[in-house]
DNA sequence: CTGAAAGCGCTAACAT
DNA sequence: ATGTTAGCGCTTTCAG
């Protein structure tokens, strides 16, 4: 923050008032349109860079939004960020992003960061904890993406999300189409995106005709530790010749253990698709979520939000696209 | 920005001046102990948030830096973005993200916005073009990483780059060692990475006895649309037993169209390394880059240039880590 | 068409 | 230990 030329300094070397200066760089029309010229030439010559904190301060506006994801490393995140992003920036709005690492203190402390810093509005991708959204945020407009806390707690927020159900309903009946008869589990640490993805999955068995089993649901730590073992336990113990797996982080790591457990026929389907999977030598079934709506929707409901703080919120759901390799 | 409690409200709650609200929730030890005690409770009854944007046109100091990064989506770029906000926040700094897609009229404008946010000091993954950052920049400390645009432009400024050179050519040389004969290249098509790289293309083949041939030195277009097409050009046209990859994204595309060629004897490297790059089919040899340190020094520079203007540019190159597969 | 002056929320002298 | 006051850089009435 040593941006040491001001307004005034323009100013005074254009012999006009600090007002007038601050109408010829908003390109009002209420000023001579020479004297507009030779004050943004001036400007220019002399390096000037408007200070936005003063005019943020002053027009009690800041034209910023806050992300708050888990990861920027987890592949979904990354795409969600930048779609995001650009949402933002059609809409005219600069994004500042906090990571969290799934950490409920880094949550509230990010949110409270994004307050201080006076952004519009907020985007959360929420840990799914006890949080009280609503204390911390106060007035501040907030739309959760991806996830939402437990009720009540979401209640006056508007929600964009994913349809789980259908996505996961969609990928393990596939697995079952294409042969599988023991479909187990391996569940994401994420409290409202596991009990969603269950859901799916119990409901695409039930469809097929097949009982739950509780002994093939298995449920992953958030860094994943237990997944190798998890995969073991699963494809070897419990003999299952389908496994629907949560999400692309611990996919990754089954696909890690894979190689070491000699089961060719395996049926594996998971929630969140990436590239790379084209490059797999395992088929695989993934439900590509529509990440680019996602990011769109949810800021154009923060921004209407905004705009309109007496908006009632809404919960939208977009489907997630089955792809088969 | 809608947080309509200030300090002047908890002033008038506790019956004291701004002032020492203002001592109180800096932990100032020049006020007793209940009082503070009190507008802390006060503060946070109220849901105060302090406004960091007052507080920084205040102090002179956002405690904040700007990051310019080609894109997010770019997996070396992600890992660099999440390496530097971490040791940005060890430093006490928030770092606001700006993607330019190799776009020097958005690298331009995202650092304006940077320095209209008044960012304490900025990180430049450069786009390589004549840009004169230090017209743009005037006062406001930079470093640049990874790339750095050419002389006399970088000069006043510190540079954290990896060795391309030391990198390309140890890979290069491990796909002869491997049995390679005749090694293609497709370069990138950012100037600085490309000319680095091309050297130390060229020096391992010289040093293996084997005269360079510019019939095998292809470049990528920034989007890599002629990228599956150079690499049939390469391997079956002109018979090449060995190709080196100048980064990811071209490597991705590389990959995708290998299948269709029935090379299996490829001698296969790249920069840049991919986590899942394990789960290949076929071996790879990659240059692994030191994300982490890149991202430490780069902010340890900063931040010593933030506190003292006066600190000499340095040149930091770091060495890559060849990976065998 | 332009200037003077007030004030956004905060901190830092300078009182007391 | 606390209060008063000025001012960071900007926009915006209100005057002229």
């Amino acid at each position: 923050m040593t941006g040491k030329v001001t307004i005034k300094d323009v100013a005074k070397a254009a012999g006009v008032s600090e007002a007038t200066v601050s109408r010829a760089l908003s390109h009002s029309p209420r000023v001579k349109r020479d004297t507009s010229q030779k004050i943004q030439n001036i400007a220019s010559n002399l390096g000037y860079h408007p200070n936005d904190l003063a005019r943020s301060i002053r027009v009690q506006q800041t034209h910023t939004l806050g992300l708050i994801i888990p990861d920027i490393l987890n592949a979904f995140f990354t795409h969600l960020s930048r779609a995001i992003e650009d949402a933002a920036s059609r809409a005219g709005y600069d994004v500042i992003l906090v990571n969290t690492d799934e950490n409920l203190a880094k949550e509230a402390s990010g949110l409270n960061l994004l307050l201080e810093k006076q952004v519009d509005g907020v985007i959360i991708t929420s840990a799914g904890g006890p949080t009280d959204y609503a204390a911390i945020l106060g007035p501040t407009p907030a739309v959760f993406v991806d996830r939402m806390p437990p009720t009540p707690n979401h209640a006056p927020y508007d929600r964009v999300l994913v349809d789980n159900v259908q996505g996961t309903r969609a990928i393990v009946s596939q697995l079952i189409a294409q042969g599988a008869t023991r479909v187990g589990i391996i569940n994401s640490a994420v409290s409202f995106t596991a009990s969603e993805r269950l859901t799916g999955y119990q409901e695409a068995l039930t469809a097929a005709g097949i009982e739950p089993d509780e002994a093939i649901e298995a449920t992953a730590r958030t860094d994943n530790s237990n997944v190798q073992q998890m995969t073991r336990q699963l494809l070897i113990n419990q003999k299952c010749d389908g496994l629907f797996v949560a999400d692309n982080t611990i996919m990754q790591s089954v696909l890690r253990k894979l190689p070491d457990l000699d089961v060719p026929h395996l049926q594996l389907g998971g929630f969140d698709d990436q590239d790379w999977f084209d490059f797999l030598p395992q088929p695989i079934v993934t439900a590509r979520q529509p990440i680019a709506e996602l990011g769109q929707t949810a800021i154009d409901r923060l921004v209407a939000k905004i705009e309109d703080p007496d908006l009632l919120p809404e919960e939208i759901r977009l489907a997630a696209t089955t792809i088969s390799r």
